[in-house]
RNA sequence: GCAGUCGGACGGUUUGUCGCUGGCAUCCUUUCGGGGAUGAAAGAGGAAAGUCCGGGCAGCAUAGGGCAUCCCACUUGUUAACGGCAAGCAAUCCGCGAGGGUUGAGUAGCGGAGAAGAAAAUAACCGCCUCUCUUUUCUUUUGGAGAGUGAGGUAAGGGUGAGAAGGUGAGGCAAGAGCUCACCAGCCGUGUGGUGACAUACGGGCUGUUCGCCUUGGGAGCUGUAAGAUCAUGUAAACCGGCGUUAUGAGGGUAGCCCGCCCCAUGUCGGAGGGUAGAUCGCUAGAGCCAUACGGUGACGGGUGGCGUAGAUAAAUGACAGACACCUUCGCUCUUCGGAGCAAGGCACAGAACCCGGCUUAUAGGCCGGCUGCUUUC
């Protein structure tokens, strides 16, 4: 499993352009109101529904930081970012258990917490739900 | 040197790995709409914030007049404009001082001003003074002194208050009073100076404070880039325009009201709207920035030369690791007592959203200049 990581990140770079981020009001509204199943390891909430595939990028998400939380758009764009480099340095534990499933995915973070947390820390739960959605695919 | 005050400018630098955004160049590909790869550059602020003023720009509305409503209010200037800014004026408060804060159209009329105080604007409670009467007492007598009652005069003194009938002093008086005089503060008139707010000289005895209504002068159409435009999809009885036609009465529009003005059922011809999701434009060359000398006390102005500098849209401008710089220390070590080295910790406020000019608020840390006070040395 390991090996098969660094081999796959070594080859497919890490990047995470315009196209991989959800930016459809219909797919998102569809997401919040039915579709979606989700589960959370504190500090974060993800919500993820299975969609039509899309060969390129078969996974899109977004990330959503409420303002209620942090008061400062400084303080939110930091977790932002952190919750975007955190998937983007993990994805690949979910594109490979999608490789051969006939659907796509979209993913929904929702940050939960008042404080920041260090980027480390982010990534362990990160790395923490992308395993428990991917075996959830597995079952399907 | 220390403390202070005013103004100005800054607000990290850098290496590595992995990324993001919009352009550019080259190449590849294409169903000619586009898509992809590689490369070298670019990519948040002084407040980007609050959204408090003022404009540009855009759309909609709009014959005209009056009233109401709202905003502004010492003067002169500055500007695209402003409630900003600059330089001034007057009053007042703070500071030894350099300086700083607050207030500022008018007062003819009407109304309000708790508690306190006799009284808050036709002032008499205590006090002071005069007179009548009664009474006590002293004296040889005329008369003197005290107490009380009543009539009157008095704004000098007391106490209350933010404010007590301009202030202080002298004359004057029974006692007093701008009653008279001198000086001072205000007001009015005249002269002089100033663009002006005002200042000043002379004359006049005219003189309570504050708030609101009110009065005067100036100004204000509404909505904000989610404005708005184009493309694609696509249709009805809805919308717009032309022609024809009915009625003179209600209704609608014209920012809230009034006057005034405009429109009108239905038919026919022509045009193309609305909703939903999306793409493109709007979208960055602008009252632009930098340098320079000139005019102006200054805000600022015009001149010359140079520069090309973010454009996202579930919203890019980063994440991680390190080095340097800077700051702090009940920490260690050294010291020529000025500091130096090591260690640990810290490194602010804060993220463009159509674009500008301001205001307000937040802000670690240091830098530069003018001035003031104290101190040391010469």
């Amino acid at each position: 499993m390991y090996n098969l990581r660094f081999f796959t990140r070594y080859f497919m770079t890490a990047t995470l352009c315009k196209a991989e981020r959800q930016n459809k009001h219909s797919v998102i509204g569809k997401l919040f109101e039915s579709g979606g199943k989700s589960i959370s390891a504190f500090p974060l909430r993800v919500v993820y529904m299975p969609l039509a595939k899309d060969d390129e990028f078969p996974v899109s998400i977004l990330v959503s930081v409420p303002k209620r939380l942090f008061k400062r758009a400084v303080k939110r764009n930091r977790v932002k970012r952190q919750v975007r480099e955190a998937y983007r340095l993990n994805k690949d534990i979910l594109l490979q258990a999608l490789a051969d499933q006939p659907h796509g995915m979209v993913l929904a973070f929702i940050w939960l917490d008042k404080e920041l947390h260090s980027s480390e820390d982010i990534g362990r739960k990160m790395r923490n739900l992308l395993h428990r959605i991917a075996e959830k695919t597995l079952q399907l």
